[in-house]
DNA sequence: AAGTTACTTTTAAAAGC
DNA sequence: GCTTTAAAAAGTAACTT
């Protein structure tokens, strides 16, 4: 009974990281207008957002390049694609022309992420016994949970899946779920999917 | 002294001011929703209890007044969603909803899930269906909700699915044409919604 | 009625309005 | 606060076919 569904639940959790959000620091400035003469798929409309917007097939990733030499690079599955990304772009934009001398400086921004702790989960009751938690079916069918520790949010669907957001390092994405799964179990708000 | 009495004065008369504006907006909002006296009595207060607060600066009255009168409508559960009340100003659902969220937090102010059940007499009233038939819709629910198949659905919609069925069962049939338009629905939602419902109630509609 | 596309929610950073 | 990027979850919406 109960220490089925907790091996159920304690031992099921699955993660995948979707999404990292990262941003680059080359100390240097850059002609954002001479990038964008130069280098091909780019746009560049000042007028509507001070970033080019650069984008790269292979690692599939979108980079905001900012004239102070700052960037932001979205998309990235994985820190090895994140890695990978930045020196495509720095290798793209050498090759046409752009001089780049500093070592770019990486740093994880925010991690988003999809879990499945596979047990049918009680927004109504969840939503009445958890702190922190908002759940607005007219709004969204998703319980938004904000965790302290780590502090990431949640949004929780009654089919048991989740999105883990504003992590900053991939280790708090599993343990965010470990967490909110024992806190719905011990909250009884959990229904195991498969009976026996 | 004369110039903090000067300085109390002049923020009373902008707290005055400001309330006096956002009655107005209350009392012209509330003839267009047909708002309960309740329910606009208690957005009053909320309003007041906001502005006290300081939580009116920097965002318009409007906005604030439409987030007090959601969150009363909540907190005495008069069904009334974000949409229709925006429809009403020029502010948007997302700006009126953020200033909600402000509100419950900010005044503590507890409120619980929408419940579908409160949103079927709106329905049926307007559609001049009977008293049986709103029996039936909430019993469809009841059911619905114990069984955990309403989780994450729009309310506005399972009350629409719900009153979908019980007319139908009870002979008093109306299109879901009908039914999703005073319901602030699409027909597709009532039908997804109705069919979800069907099969898992085991409920077997008349032929159509 | 099925299929598409697209919007709702959340997160973080960049430079500037 | 907004603007732009990306991504997932599940529901709803708006068009096409």
């Amino acid at each position: 009974m109960v220490t089925d569904i907790k091996r159920e639940i304690d031992l099921r959790p699955t993660t995948k990281i979707e999404n990292i959000v990262a941003t680059v620091i080359l100390d240097q400035s850059l002609d954002l207008n001479l990038i964008e003469s130069r280098v091909p798929n780019v746009s560049y409309q000042p007028d509507q957002f001070p970033g080019l917007i650069l984008r790269l097939e292979k690692p599939k990733t979108t980079a905001l390049i900012f004239k102070s030499g700052k960037m932001v690079v979205t998309g990235a599955k994985s820190t090895q694609q994140l890695i990978d990304a930045v020196k495509k772009i720095i290798k793209l934009l050498r090759k046409y022309g752009i001089k780049i001398v500093s070592k770019p400086r990486i740093q994880i921004q925010n991690i988003v992420a999809s879990g499945d702790i596979n047990a049918y989960i009680n927004l109504e009751r969840a939503a009445y016994l958890l702190e922190d938690s908002m759940y607005e079916p007219e709004q969204f069918p998703g319980l938004i949970h904000r965790m302290r520790e780590p502090r990431v949010v949640l949004l929780i669907f009654s089919s048991g899946k989740m999105v883990i957001t504003g992590a900053k390092e991939e280790s708090e994405v599993e343990t965010a779920v470990r967490n909110i799964a024992k806190k719905l179990l011990d909250l009884d708000c959990l229904l195991p999917k498969k009976s026996e | 002294k004369l110039r903090r009495w000067q300085a109390r004065s002049r923020i009373q008369s902008s707290i005055e001011r400001n309330l006096a504006q956002a009655m107005n907006e209350l009392d012209r909002l509330s003839d267009q929703l047909n708002l309960p006296r309740n329910v606009k009595e208690e957005a009053a207060r909320i309003y007041r209890r906001a502005v006290e607060k300081g939580l009116v600066r920097g965002r318009s009255i409007e906005s604030v007044i439409a987030a007090a009168i959601y969150a009363a409508c909540r907190e005495l559960k008069i069904p009334r969603t974000l949409d229709e009340i925006a429809k009403h100003t020029k502010s948007s659902r997302k700006d009126i909803a953020r200033c909600y969220r402000l509100l419950l937090k900010e005044l503590d102010i507890k409120v619980q899930t929408s419940d579908p059940i409160d949103f079927i007499p709106r329905i049926a009233h307007a559609l001049n269906l009977s008293g049986s038939v709103m029996k039936k819709a909430a019993e469809i629910l009841h059911r619905a909700r114990s069984l955990g198949v309403t989780a994450g659905n729009d309310p506005a919609g399972l009350a629409a699915a719900a009153v979908y069925i019980a007319a139908q069962l009870s002979g008093e049939r109306r299109t879901q044409k009908e039914i999703a338009h005073v319901a602030g629905v699409t027909e597709v939602t009532v039908r997804n919604r109705y069919k979800e419902l069907a099969k898992e109630l085991g409920i077997d509609l008349p032929t159509t």
